[in-house]
DNA sequence: ACTTAATAGTTGCGTATATGCATATATATA
DNA sequence: TATATATATGCATATACGCAACTATTAAGT
């Protein structure tokens, strides 16, 4: 009786995981090159534990990979394309944005200078 | 004391939009060219109400537009970027179902042929 | 070599919040 | 009135987060 996962239900998995301003900051950061759990926690500003979570849903997804080096645990991005993607919701995202004010200066125009 | 929102969350909130299969599928469906309501009904095969509101999150988020022409209101996919992004995503998954067949037929190399 | 301490990272748990879906009801056009 | 679509409500599930406890690697002291 398990339901057997379509491909949507798996390509909405992977988004699933892009779907999170944290981890979205964390791809970023890995972006210049691979960082050490405590880089990324000094970067994002946030607890180790939860940043360690977020580490471990991309890594099991498949979409960071890490290695042990002495004392330290590195992480980097796996899939280069999910940079590609996370620029491509960037540019929709600007898109929308710009749209948006538009709108916006439509309806306010006198105020919006 | 509204917290302003930083970009990873408009991105993270993008990425929601696209993180639901049922709306990958609708998305899919798009693709080749604008639906009615009841036609992307017919294609997912899942209640109307169920499929009004993944398409009322995605017009609101500015993944979508629609217009009235008598009684049927007809769908589209408002920036074309976006199904460049979900290719992106579908590349990713299958980069990653391979790897991971890579892997399954290696440790289980003796049973699978 | 054995113990202790320090540092790096992970895991477990409780809770608050969000999301998807189903059912029922409402609105709009013809 | 009939058809097309939207909205409201309630519930079940999932997720993020904070905090505490745990594990692992290295270094120091004896």
């Amino acid at each position: 009786m398990t339901r057997e996962k379509s491909i949507y239900d798996l390509q909405a998995e992977i988004c699933k995981v892009l779907a999170s301003p944290k981890r979205i900051e964390i791809i970023s950061a890995l972006k210049e090159g691979e960082k050490t759990v405590t880089e990324i926690v000094d970067i994002l500003g946030i607890p180790k534990p939860n940043v360690s979570q977020h580490l471990a849903v991309m890594r099991l997804k498949g979409i960071l990979k890490s290695r042990r080096e002495g004392v330290n645990i590195i992480y980097s991005i796996a899939n280069p394309k999910v940079i590609q993607a996370c620029s491509l919701m960037r540019e929709v995202l600007s898109d929308l944005l710009t749209d948006r004010s538009k709108m916006a200066s439509l309806l306010t125009r006198s105020k919006s200078l």
